[in-house]
Parts: structure tokens; C-alpha cells; sequence
DNA sequence: CTAGGATCTAGAGTCGGCTCTAGGTCAACC
DNA sequence: GGTTGACCTAGAGCCGACTCTAGATCCTAG
């Protein structure tokens, strides 16, 4: 209960955010932030423990997808304080509707990069080394070892 | 029964691939092609089924993030024929440990990202507006709904 | 014969998201 | 008082993966 304000200098949000100086400048050229940055002696920038918070989020938001501009319009809402909560909400639940969609692509993708795994081990197991390439394709439709034709791998 | 070899032109092949023409051309340029583009009067492109094969192939492990330089190695491999298969593999494998942390990442902050639309959406249903920016922090952790300082939504 | 449409090559342009450079200011230390 | 070292601004550069352009060729249909 010591600090009223935490103050920061770029190089410390840097090391705690894990991002560059280069990248919160940038963020801050691209009206990323809340709250103006305040600045010290000098012009030198200096944050707050709310602007780190807010930077936490937006990592968690950039690492998930969300292009910049969809960053700054829900930074935007939130810089207008109360009363555009439904507008946050709705930009908050099409990224969480894009996220979900793009875990299942990827889960997708994975059964299949696992399928032809599974045929590599067992082709290695056997240790038998086909005559040519050999394809490993969709698990689940009619074709599992096309008997002839069909070299993907 | 009846086609010996499905001859495809390029415009075929973009639309059933879902690729671009261009992409194509700019695909078969990097190498990524395990066969050789046959071509046919005038020089023209001719695909077979494989080659569509092959593409699907491609596409499945772009979409979950493989860069073109660990594509090309892929295929490199396969163009080389049996011989390799632990390699393959290997390739394979990284692969499929870099979307299992994609989706792990990407599972974490659909977590994040669900917590914050469930505190708007309670903040909506008591219909109380707070009277500042109100925050939606990480679900786990010490803090619930601070009391008094970070401002980050 | 001519027009339209698909294709060809080589290379330039685009986009998102930083990253880096150049040239300068400022505070602190020896 | 000279040298770090962190910071400043404005703007250029980079990377990956295409996408597009220009200008030519070729096939088909009318």
C-alpha cells in the first residue's frame, strides 16, 4: 500500500511486457492505449501499472489473432468509458467466436498431420521401405490406402 | 474406371484447390511441388490428380502454420523417394508439436477471453453501468475484481 | 479473320506488424 | 568535461506469402 502510482519507464514496461520499445511506441503511434502515456522530464514516456495491465490484454488479444485495427477499435470503446458495454461485449464475442473456429482448423489440421504420423511409424515399424512414395490420407473418408494410385505423403 | 491420368489446367485446379492461379505458379516456383509440373501445348501447366493430392496435402499443413521453407524440405524429402522416412517424419512431428502449443496458446486466451465476455455480460444483466472503465482480469489469480486501482476492460 | 478468354513469364507491389536506423536530447557518473 | 546509456522522433526497411501487372502466346468460337 506503499506507491499511489507505480511509474515506469519504457525499458522497464519493455522487460515486463515482453515487448519492445520499438513495438510500445508503436502501439502507442496506433492508438492503442487507453490512456494518453504520460510523459516526464525530457518527453520521456512514463507508465502506469494500469497501462501495463492494459498492454496484458492486448498481448493476450494480439497473441489470439486480433489484427490491430479491431485492437484499437475496442481500445476506442473503452478510452470512451461507461455506457458502449454491449459494444465491447460484441467486439469481444467475435473474437472469441474467431478464436473458437480457428482452434477447431487447427485441431482439424492436427488429426490429419496425426494420422500421417501414425502412418510413418507404423511403415517404420514394419521396417519395410515401400517401393515408392506412399500416402497417407484423410482418416475418416472411403479411401484409407488407396490400393494404387494417389502418392502424397 | 475410365481416365488413365486426370489432365487438369491451371484454372481447374485453382478452383478445386481453392489456390490461386497465381499461387500456384508462385508454389511450383519454390519448390514446393513434389513432381514436376508436366506441361503441355504452348508450355501450359497440366496437373494430375496426385499433384491435387499433393496440394491438399500442402494446404492442410499451411493452414496449421508450416512456413514455406519446412514445406519445401517436406517435399524435397518425399521428391527423393523411400529411403527417408524417419526424416519425414521428424518434419512431421515438429510440426505437429508446434500446432499442439498453437492450440494450447490459443485455448489460454479463449479462456481469457471468455472470462472478460462473462463479466460484461453480468455487468449488462445488473444493468448497472459502473462509473469508469471497469476490468475484466485473469480468472486464476489473487485478484477477482480489484477493488480500487486497474483500469483495463 | 477476329475477338475473347485462358494461359504464359518475369518481376513489381501489397499487407500486417513490427524492427531498425539516423540523428538528436538528457541525466548520471568518473 | 567527456562518455556512457536510455530515451526521443520520423521514417525507412524487412519478412512471409502471396497478389497483381505488363506484355506475349495460344486456342476456340463466331
Amino acid at each position: 500500500m506503499a506507491e499511489v502510482t507505480t511509474s515506469l519507464s519504457i525499458g522497464q514496461v519493455a522487460e515486463r511486457t515482453g515487448l519492445s520499445v520499438h513495438a510500445l511506441r508503436f502501439y502507442e503511434h496506433e492508438g492503442l492505449f487507453v490512456n494518453p502515456v504520460q510523459r516526464g522530464s525530457g518527453g520521456r514516456r512514463i507508465y502506469s501499472q494500469d497501462d501495463v495491465d492494459w498492454l496484458t490484454v492486448c498481448i493476450i488479444l494480439r497473441a489470439s489473432g486480433m489484427p490491430l485495427p479491431a485492437l484499437r477499435r475496442y481500445a476506442d470503446l473503452v478510452r470512451k468509458g461507461a455506457g458502449n458495454e454491449e459494444e465491447r461485449l460484441t467486439v469481444l464475442r467475435e473474437h472469441q467466436a474467431h478464436v473458437t473456429t480457428q482452434i477447431g482448423r487447427l485441431t482439424e489440421c492436427l488429426d490429419l498431420i496425426t494420422f500421417k504420423v501414425g502412418v510413418y511409424e507404423d511403415l517404420l515399424d514394419q521396417g519395410g521401405a515401400a517401393d515408392h512414395q506412399c500416402h497417407a490420407s484423410s482418416p475418416s473418408t472411403d479411401e484409407e490406402q488407396p490400393p494404387i494410385s494417389s502418392a502424397s505423403s
